[in-house]
DNA sequence: CCACCAAATCCGTCTGACAGATTGACCCCG
DNA sequence: CGGGGTCAATCTGTCAGACGGATTTGGTGG
């Protein structure tokens, strides 16, 4: 039945589907019911099932990210690179002390994981939404969680592996997190705007370079 | 039977529910059959029917503007603020012809609606939409249509409705808006957006004054 | 106390019947 | 010839009874 009728469409009986596919009308009727509870389907009575347009659903945003073109890595970057960079500077005007201190505790989480030799996309990401909690404006936090943990791939650096794991790559990554959460911290916001800018623009350029050699 | 029941509960059987509404199996059955197509209820042969718990519909995101609270839309502003003069700089960098063109048609549609006295908010939105498609990276154009236009309000300028119609106002938007429309067509990235920036800031103003005048 | 078995309970399906609503065909009248 | 009315066929909505398979519960025996 699939694909095979179009709005305004009508089903086959209830006898002649008992027919075609040998079940009960029983069978057929629960089958009607459950299509009808979906939405896509009306019976008339008398008339027959009718099909219904098909509810529009509403595609996730930004979760169309192909992580094997690097290039869709690099357009959602930009995207980030903007939202962040405003979100570190008003994190450094308007965090609370706890909210300073979680920042605090995700960057250290993101620098253990490190150590550990251990995956760091959800502790890095944790410390991006911290810092976008920290704007204390939820649109900024709604926004991290709209893009997720996706947002901060590793897999797309597969053809690479060895440069990731290299501690001149891990300590380049750690010292630009450094950067902005020291500036968070003073309260310097257009430090922290900055850092964070260089942070995204930097990871931009790794992907450029990836694409480029590919 | 609404609200009744938590997750892992088991409804009445069939016969009980037979029972409880007068009505024969066959409509029960059909009900539950309804149940869980939405995925709200589990029936085990020789056990019963389990609620099940309820799976998450994901809210549309930044739909929830208060119009009424004004710190509402000034939080939205400070997100836009940063994704969309971040699109006025990229939007300079890499428009083509077409597309400046395009922008140029939109901001001279708003420069209309105001002559004529009408709205403007549908005309607004196209120029700032036509700005993030000129940015060539679909990420920009996704976030302006997810936001709608909805975030181009004046509807929440109701309490100075003379302030808003008044010749000095429509001015001075739109000087904003020529300023970012020249920045872009003049491939100034940095002017771009400089001006993009102070246009939504300007608005953050305007919102913040009458927070205060209430 | 635990294991096993039987009975009770419950869902899944089938069958036949009747009621109410709709549609299409045919006939009659103007 | 066209329009309206009537009737039969078709179709969905509901009811009732029956049987099969799966699960749960209770009782008994070791």
């Amino acid at each position: 039945m699939a694909g095979a009728f179009r709005p305004g469409d009508k089903l086959p009986s209830e006898a002649r589907l008992t027919e075609t596919h040998k079940v009960s009308r029983t069978v057929v009727r629960e089958a009607i019911a459950a299509l009808r509870a979906d939405g896509l389907v009306e019976p008339r009575r008398g008339a027959g099932v009718f099909v219904l347009e098909p509810v529009a659903t509403a595609a996730p945003p930004f979760q169309d990210i192909d992580h094997d073109r690097l290039s869709s890595i690099v357009e959602l970057l930009e995207l980030r690179a903007a939202v962040e960079s405003e979100a570190a500077a008003l994190a450094a005007v308007r965090r609370s002390p706890a909210q300073d201190e979680d920042i605090l505790d995700r960057h250290n989480a993101v620098q253990a994981a490190m150590a550990a030799d251990a995956p760091t996309a959800k502790a890095d990401f944790a410390l991006h939404l911290a810092i976008a909690k920290a704007t204390n404006n939820p649109r900024f936090a709604e926004f991290m969680e709209l893009i997720g943990e996706t947002a901060i791939p590793r897999a797309a650096l597969k053809a690479s592996a060895q440069d990731r794991a290299s501690p001149a790559y891990l300590d380049q990554i750690n010292a630009e997190h450094a950067a902005i959460v020291s500036a968070i911290s003073n309260g310097d916001a257009e430090a922290a705007r900055s850092a964070m800018r260089e942070h995204l623009l930097g990871s931009q350029r790794r992907y450029r370079t990836l694409l480029q050699a590919s």
